[in-house]
DNA sequence: TGTACATCAGTGAACGCGCGTTCACTGATGTAC
DNA sequence: TGTACATCAGTGAACGCGCGTTCACTGATGTAC
């Protein structure tokens, strides 16, 4: 409006869009090639239409692309998780939605989820923090279901790890081995849960 | 010794020792990097200190040498757990003895498990078949333990994916994630099997 | 309203690299006589 | 025992490829006057 100091008119909004549309090339990549090798520049540019250095105005290189759709899809998952948490207000349904929120995350975007786990060096940083809060929804759930009666635990923590490591099996393996005769996912999350409820379907002493 | 029909001397005896030289290179290679993409044909060589298309005498194609690695590491695992399972008398002590080679050998081989477990079309034909049965010696296992009245389990097969599940998700998390706090691996694999066993340390009902 | 100009998103050509694979070869080894 | 020869494991040079990245550029857009 005032006519001093006017710089960066972004002309057309393609600054913005360009970025976008690239970010979703990439995020399309990794998805189908499970791989973080495989998201070349050059296949990304092609999918957009785009010249391969015309990139370079939007990200400074290609692992910059890939880490930033990496970024985002770890703060989806975590942001998945914590609505579908907050969704219920009973502990043990609390536990199950949260588990289930990270199950399906993972059966929706099986590639992103095997790098976001798979890497070796990734999660330094402030992703290993963000990692270790995530974690640490699940044993407050836990916890909280301990703490209501709900739930059979002597270590919520070791219990939570347990729990996690069932979870991020069924995330890996089931994509991996299509022709495994898995359970649904639903029955699988019972499964795994059913173990520590006080008085699960399939929790018996004999 | 009679000297009609003389072929194939096999010189110097470096017909098989390169062979083993390749494959051996190319194994370290693989649990170095744990990823197939980054076994390059030329470093393989560069390893052995030869020149790369000495390599072709010995195997047809780069994948054929990262197929052999990955074949006889499958029959190794495979291996480890039936004896494994033949050093245990006792049903509980078999189950348990089972998935602790099956941990160890990840453990000891992290990358080649990896490889194993991650890639997508690998398991198909022989190795899927491979593959069930090594499951399957886990179903029987617990089926052994639930007919010797050492187990709580209303469906073994159900109840052994859930396991085999915990097993895999430790097995491929605990190398990638060096900065959890992750209890030992006796400690882990106690707290998995815990939850089926009669009288388990952790089994309470409330 | 019309013209000269600055801006800057996107381009095309080129670079050096490591890769898998091919090909004609070399040179030590063991055999035939 | 000595010599000519066949064998064949391993070599060096070269190929075509796709990659990430650089660089000087182009050409449409919006602004100043």
């Amino acid at each position: 409006m005032t006519q001093g100091a006017a710089r960066k008119p972004n002309r057309r909004g393609e600054g913005t869009r360009l970025r976008a549309d690239i970010f979703a090339a990439a995020a399309a990549l990794i998805e189908e090639t499970g791989s973080e090798q495989d998201v070349t520049l050059r296949e990304i540019a092609r999918r957009v239409g785009i010249a391969a250095p015309s990139i370079y105005e939007h990200f400074p290189s290609r692992e910059a692309i890939v880490d930033a759709v990496l970024d985002a899809g770890f703060a989806e998952l975590r942001a998945a998780v914590e609505q579908a948490l907050a969704s219920q207000a009973d502990p043990w349904a609390r536990l199950r939605a949260g588990c289930a929120a990270y199950l399906n995350f993972a059966a929706q975007r099986p590639g992103q989820y095997r790098i976001l786990f798979g890497r070796r060096l990734h999660l330094t940083g402030r992703l290993a923090a963000a990692g270790d809060e995530t974690f640490g929804l699940l044993v407050t759930a836990l916890r909280d279901c301990a703490a209501a009666g709900q739930c059979a635990t002597d270590d919520p923590t070791a219990d939570a790890t347990v729990i996690w490591l069932a979870l991020h099996g069924y995330a890996t393996l089931h994509p991996s081995l299509p022709g495994f005769a898995w359970p649904s996912l639903p029955a699988v999350l019972d499964r795994i849960l059913s173990r520590y409820a006080p008085a699960g379907p399939a929790g018996h002493t004999p």
